[in-house]
RNA sequence: GGGAGGAUACCGAAGUGGCCAAACGGGCCUGACUGUAAAUCAGGUGGCUCAGCCUUCAGAGGUUCGAACCCUCUUCCUCCCA
């Protein structure tokens, strides 16, 4: 099976340009390829996920992945699939992120086996308005721009839009030329939401250049319960660590419908197609196992966090629903500490902090009322206990060792605390 | 430029002097049932020192014993006429 009918296979070749003239390409020999990060946070998130794992599929299969950081085209900002007009970065708050998004792009792709990781501020923070207008503008027909999608969405809203932002599109396409005329790039890839902005480069880049150039886009990914892509109660589900523990991104992946882990384990990992459909099969059989999840689960986990950060995930994992939170040690709490989410509060507040205070502390609440509620609701427990009454006491007997106390909401929001002398 | 109608909690949308912390729907949270599911049913969904109190109904003033509701000004939005 080659790359393209793999792509095909695992549902992430959704629309391309060119054809049949794409796949003979590949097979061809070794292309350049691309795909854009939005760097307008300071780590990527589980949305970049196909990006990174599809330019990984590509080097793997010989080919050279170009991630492009859009540090000059986020200061523009994209209107497809924005109800309005979004909020411009500064210069250096960009070059920030893009530096420390390098280094979570350098776990899917090895920099010194032909992969790189460019920003495009480089270049189109160099370019001339009057340069870009008579070279790049007067390829466009703005009947056309108008035509798309994205820009045509955004008219027919009160938002509006801005020249910015309706220029947005000229940008992106000039990237793809500007890397076609620097490092022979010939294909780009993105999401579904893209194919508009990767389709005005291909017909740039024939327009300038008089050159094929190809696009590739995966659909968008979806769950099936409606959850949005990684997206949790808390907020996004980040690669950074500091942002989003190893346990808390391990336990995201856990957490997939039954009916969204074949596909994602299709999307997200490289495992041969026998090892998933084995998977698939497992999760229509004993679903309550969670196989299917907790490999998918784990692949990533490693690729993102390591090998040190799957085990601390993992064990984390296993002591909160292995069932036994009183059986646990002081030692497995203080190594599972760091993982979930916890607080250290002074050994003084025990036996005087509440139980709705302790679980407001431990961030498992909001505020103290909806501690009540939780708890009046019956959803919070100590240990294995429920906790009945929001103002009785923590105490010692709380404790699932000598300083820890294991808090929990609901079924599976876990957060410990830990009354240090 | 003239005229009409709007702005309510996460979103949508009722309410038009006290019974309003504010109907209803969606979303979200929790419980039961389960598989750390789904579906279903039930409860909850501003804050606190919680049988009470405090801050909310675009913003600022005012009338009133009492205002989301009445009046004035301001900001923004929609529609009609030019």
């Amino acid at each position: 099976m080659d790359l393209f009918d793999e792509l095909l296979w695992r549902g992430l070749a959704y629309q391309w340009t060119g054809e049949d003239a794409l796949p003979a390409r590949l097979r061809d020999g070794p292309i350049t390829l691309y795909c854009g990060f939005d760097p307008s946070a300071p780590s990527l998130h589980i949305g970049n996920l196909v990006g990174l794992t599809t330019l990984r599929r590509f080097q793997k299969a010989g080919h050279h992945p170009i991630a492009v950081a859009g540090g000059g085209t986020g200061m523009i900002g994209d209107p497809s699939g924005k109800s309005e007009e979004r909020n411009l970065l500064s210069e250096s708050e960009l070059a920030e992120n893009v530096a420390s998004i390098r280094a979570q792009i350098a776990r899917f792709l090895d920099f010194d086996a032909g992969a790189s990781l460019v920003n495009n501020a480089d270049w189109l923070g160099a370019l001339g308005y009057i340069e870009f207008l008579r070279d790049v503008g007067k390829h466009f027909s703005v009947n056309a721009m108008l035509a798309k999608e994205s820009v045509r969405a955004r008219l027919e809203s009160r938002a509006g839009i801005s020249y910015t932002e309706f220029s947005y599109m000229l940008m992106q396409a000039y990237d793809f030329v500007h890397l076609h005329e620097t490092a022979g790039c010939e294909l780009q890839v993105g999401g579904s939401d893209q194919f508009g902005n990767i389709s005005v480069g291909v017909d740039l880049g024939r327009r300038m250049h008089g050159v094929q150039l190809f696009g590739l886009t995966w659909p968008l990914v979806t769950r099936s319960d409606g959850v949005k892509m990684g997206k949790t109660a808390e907020g996004a589900v980040w690669l950074d660590p500091a942002r989003t523990s190893p346990y808390a991104f391990y336990q995201w992946f856990v957490n997939v419908p039954d009916a969204d882990a074949g596909p994602f384990l299709r999307f997200f990992t490289e495992l041969p197609r026998e090892e998933i459909e084995a998977l698939e099969a497992d999760v229509a059989r004993a679903p309550q196992k969670r196989e299917a999840q907790r490999r998918l689960a784990r692949e990533l986990t490693l690729l993102v966090h390591g090998e040190d950060g799957l085990r601390a995930a993992e064990r984390a994992s296993a002591a909160l629903f292995g069932g036994d939170l009183d059986g646990l040690t002081e030692t497995e709490l203080l190594e599972i500490f760091a993982d979930v989410p916890s607080k250290d509060l002074p050994r003084a507040r025990l036996g005087a902090i509440t139980a709705g205070e302790a679980l407001t502390e431990a961030g498992l609440a909001k505020s103290k009322s909806e501690a009540r509620r939780l708890i009046e609701g019956g959803g919070a427990s100590i240990g294995n206990r429920r906790i009945d009454d929001a103002e009785r006491p923590v105490g010692l007997g709380d404790l699932a060792s000598e300083t820890v106390a294991v808090l929990r909401a609901g079924k599976n929001r876990f957060a410990l605390l830990r009354f240090a002398r």
